[in-house]
DNA sequence: TATATAAATTTGTATGGACATATTTTTTTA
DNA sequence: TAAAAAAATATGTCCATACAAATTTATATA
C-alpha cells in the first residue's frame, strides 16, 4: 500500500481503492467469512499506515457494494461475498409493475368470502380452509369497449376492509392497501405464462374460443414473506403486451479486480 | 443551518443530512432545475459556515440518490427532481433475465446474413438495409426431447464473430458478445405476449396447431441506446413459465421531509 | 450471582489544511 | 481570427486532530 508495493501495479489507482479492492479480494478469499468482524478502522490505519479518512472511504465502498455492514461502537461485519446485484428493473411504485391499472377501471362481476382449497392454500402459503376475499371482474381501458383482461383477486382477510373503496377505483388494489393499512408490500413475486383461455372467460374477454391469452400471476408479500393479495390475470393475446425495461446499474467500482 | 436555525427543529440531525434536506427540498422546488448547477463546494462553505468536509458529505447523499452528479473540475449538476426507484429487480448477470439460458443448449437450425426489411429496422431502430446476422435455432434443457423454444437472434454486424462461439454454447449469445468484444450491455428491453403459435414453428416445438405460445421479444441496448442484439423467442404454453421477483428497496435515506 | 456503574473501544460527525487532477476560462501567441 | 498556453476554478484524494454517540467490556455493588 505504500510507495513500494504500489510500484509493481502498472496503473496505481487511489490508496482507499487499493485497500476496498484488498479487502474484497481478501472477503472473497474467505479470510474473513460472512458473520466475522474486519479489522477495526485504527488497525487498518496502522497495518497499511494511512490515515482514518482512507480507511473509512475504503469500507464505505465495501458497504455501498453490499459486503459489508457497519454499526457505531460495534464494528465492520462481512455480510456478503461478492458483490449484489448488477442489473436492476426499476420501478417507481407497484403501479409500474400493473401497468394499466392507471387507466384501467375494474368492473367488479362478483365479490365474496371464500376458504383456501388446496390449490389456493398452496398459491397462498395459507392453511387449508383460511377465509379470503375473491374479488372477480374485468379492466377497461376509458373508451374502449372490449376488457384488456379479467382478474382474480384473492385478498387476506385482515385487510378486506379494502373492499368498498375497490369498485370502480381506477388504482391498484397493492396501492389500496398500502393506503388504508399501514402494511407496506415489500416484494412481488409474478409468473407469466401463455395458455388458451378458459371457456368461461372467453365470452367476458370478448375472445374466440381458443383464443390464446397472457396469464399473470401475482403474489404480493409484506415483510415477514407472508402472501397478503394475490391477483390472477388473463389478457387476450392480440390485445395486451407486456412490456418492460431492465438497466446496468452505473456501478463505479470495479467488481473483481 | 446555524444553532439559532437548528433550535427551531424538533430533532436536530447532523449537519450534511440538514443540508441535504436543504438542497432536496430547493431541487424539488425548482429552485435548481435538473440540468443546471448547484453551488460551489467552496459557496456551499461559506454560505452555511460549514466546512468543506460536511458540504462534501450533504453532496454524496445527493449523488446516491442520483438527484445529482458530480464530475471534477466542473461541478455538481441536478439530474433528477425526485429521487430513484424505490422497487427493483434485482439480477445478477444477463442469464438471469434469460432464465433458462444455462442449462438450455441451442441447437442452431439457420445462420445467415440479412438486410433489414421495414419491420426489421424498426425493431432494431436501424436504417433499410442494415445487415444484421441473423440466428435460427430451438433451446433444449439437458435430457429433455422437446424443445422450450423457438429463437430468433439478431446480431449487429460488428459483432458477426461470436457466430463460430454460438453453436451448442450453453451460453446467453449477450454473454458471448460482452465476452469476445468489449461493448457492454447496459439495458434490455423485453416485450413480452401470449400469441398462437406460427404453423412453421408447431413442428419445431412439437405442439398442435394453434396452441398458445409466450413470444418474448428482447432487445439489448449498448450505452449509446443502440440495439446490438435482438432476440425473438416463442415458448410453448404448457412447457415454459416467466417467473421474476421484485423487492422494495430498503431505502437508508428520508425521502421528502 | 445478578445488576448497575464505569471504562474502554469503535464508528460517526466535524474542522482545517494541503496538494492532485480534471475542467473551464482567460490570455497570449502565431 | 484561430490555436496554443497559462491561469483560475472545482472536485478528488489525503493527512492530522478532536469530540460525540453507540456498543462492548471490565469493574464495583447489592
Amino acid at each position: 500500500m505504500n510507495g513500494a508495493e504500489q510500484s509493481h501495479s502498472s496503473k496505481s489507482s487511489s490508496r482507499y481503492v487499493q485497500l476496498s479492492d484488498t479487502l474484497k479480494k481478501e472477503i472473497a478469499g474467505g479470510q474473513y467469512p460472512v458473520g466475522s468482524r474486519l479489522p477495526t478502522e485504527h488497525q487498518l490505519c496502522k497495518k497499511y499506515n494511512i490515515s482514518r479518512h482512507t480507511v473509512r472511504e475504503a469500507l464505505r465502498r465495501l458497504k455501498e457494494l453490499g459486503l459489508v455492514s457497519r454499526r457505531q461502537g460495534s464494528g465492520t461485519v462481512v455480510e456478503s461475498v461478492e458483490p449484489t446485484a448488477t442489473y436492476v428493473q426499476s420501478i417507481q411504485s407497484l403501479e409500474d409493475i400493473v401497468q394499466h391499472a392507471q387507466e384501467a377501471k375494474l368492473s367488479v362481476i362478483t365479490t365474496e368470502t371464500v376458504e383456501a382449497d388446496q390449490w389456493l392454500s398452496q398459491q397462498l402459503g395459507c392453511q387449508w380452509g383460511d377465509r379470503w376475499l375473491r374479488v372477480e371482474g374485468v379492466r377497461r381501458v376509458a373508451g374502449q369497449q372490449e376488457p384488456i383482461s379479467w382478474t382474480e383477486i384473492y385478498i387476506h382477510d385482515d385487510f378486506s376492509g379494502v373492499k368498498q373503496y375497490i369498485k370502480n377505483a381506477p388504482r391498484a388494489i397493492s396501492a389500496l392497501i398500502q393506503e388504508h393499512y399501514d402494511e407496506p408490500i415489500t416484494e412481488v413475486k409474478q409468473k407469466i405464462s401463455a395458455v388458451t383461455a378458459p371457456d368461461h372467460i372467453t365470452k367476458m374477454l370478448k375472445v374466440l374460443p381458443g383464443a390464446p391469452a397472457l396469464s399473470i400471476i401475482r403474489q404480493y408479500r409484506n415483510n415477514a414473506g407472508e402472501v397478503i393479495l394475490l391477483s390472477l390475470s388473463m389478457h387476450p393475446g392480440e390485445r395486451y403486451m407486456y412490456s418492460m425495461s431492465i438497466n446496468k446499474v452505473k456501478n463505479s467500482f470495479t467488481i473483481g479486480d
